[in-house]
DNA sequence: GCGTACATGTAATGTGTTACATGATTGA
DNA sequence: TCAATCATGTAACACATTACATGTACGC
């Protein structure tokens, strides 16, 4: 129920086209929101319906012509009612988690392998992150307003991906530990 | 495509009916899996129809009687193979994020409340985890096996609310010292 | 008489995933 | 000429959420 609010909060920042949607979903706003470009157009479609967002087209030379979204009044107004309404934390499904729990069951060797690719995986994100961090929020005390709250969210990507790698630690350690008794 | 899987992890530890998996899935394996009872009645039939469980009703006095599930030996092949495979880290669909990096567009003041009111949630849940880490897992480096796993998936636990709980307390400190600016 | 725990389900709707489909331009 | 990038979509299916539906037993 919140792609929308994702997708508005995006144009709000930049109008675009599903296409640019899509490609911010990669990155940026894809780190603490996943969406497929299938899920963005089909979500625009129903959001033009709405009144929350308006589309004209563009022509373009050499290129297929694209469709540029922007966020209207009605859309605004959501946005600003989604932000004032409680949400819940997240429920969590975290692969992992079962199959450690699972352990016992299977073979140990090839599960710490996959837990082992999960935490390098979790460090290279780390590392983005922390790149992004150094590069783009050299002084975060400076920072105000719209820029302070993405820098703030960024941190809250670096705190979790720091936590993942170190339980990947542990869990590692702690199995080899219990493998070689 | 894994709550086939984390029944069956439960399903093994414990036999027992929809109702009372629905329970566990409340607490301890809810902790990082979620699932409602409607998901997981319906999952169990999809389970005895692929034979990765046996049912059998049981008779109870003064109680509605109940069909009882058990791990068969194609649900315990299958958990072994889906033990070996790979799998990614979860795509993340984080509310609050969403809700902070559009900040600017709404009421400030009601979304600190909100953040704050996370934090008290995630403060709660790890006092949960390290109430039973100190009751169940008093000495860890004695733990091995089904139990060294049970306990590591908890500390995943603890870990990730520990850092839910130290960013929003960065959040509202960042934000409110904007406010005050 | 009311709420809670036990116990299992159906139906409708909303979302997400995967595969398929098209077609132009640019650079190696 | 082959792959990648730009650009938008449909269709089928899988999965999740929400509301509704039923009925017993027990304690307050």
């Amino acid at each position: 129920m919140a792609l929308e609010h994702a997708i508005l909060v995006s144009l709000d920042e930049r109008s675009g086209s599903g296409y640019e949607l899509a490609q911010r979903f990669e990155k940026s706003i894809g780190f603490f929101w996943a969406a497929t470009h299938q899920q963005i157009y089909r979500t625009l479609k129903r959001m033009v319906e709405l009144g929350w967002v308006s589309r004209h087209e563009v022509a373009q030379d050499g290129r297929p012509d694209k469709k540029v979204y922007e966020v209207a009044d009605a859309g605004r107004a959501e946005l600003a009612r989604w932000l004032a309404s409680p949400s819940e934390p997240e429920t969590l499904r975290h692969d992992l988690s079962v199959k450690i729990r699972g352990a016992s069951l299977g073979d140990a060797a090839a599960l710490t392998g996959e837990i082992a690719r999960h935490r390098d995986l979790h460090a290279e994100r780390l590392d983005v992150y922390l790149a992004i961090e150094k590069k783009d929020f050299p002084d975060p005390s400076a920072l105000s307003g719209r820029r302070l709250h993405q820098y703030l969210v960024l941190r809250g990507g670096v705190r979790a991906e720091r936590a993942l790698v170190e339980w990947c630690d542990e869990v590692l350690a702690a199995m080899r530990e219990d493998d070689r008794r």
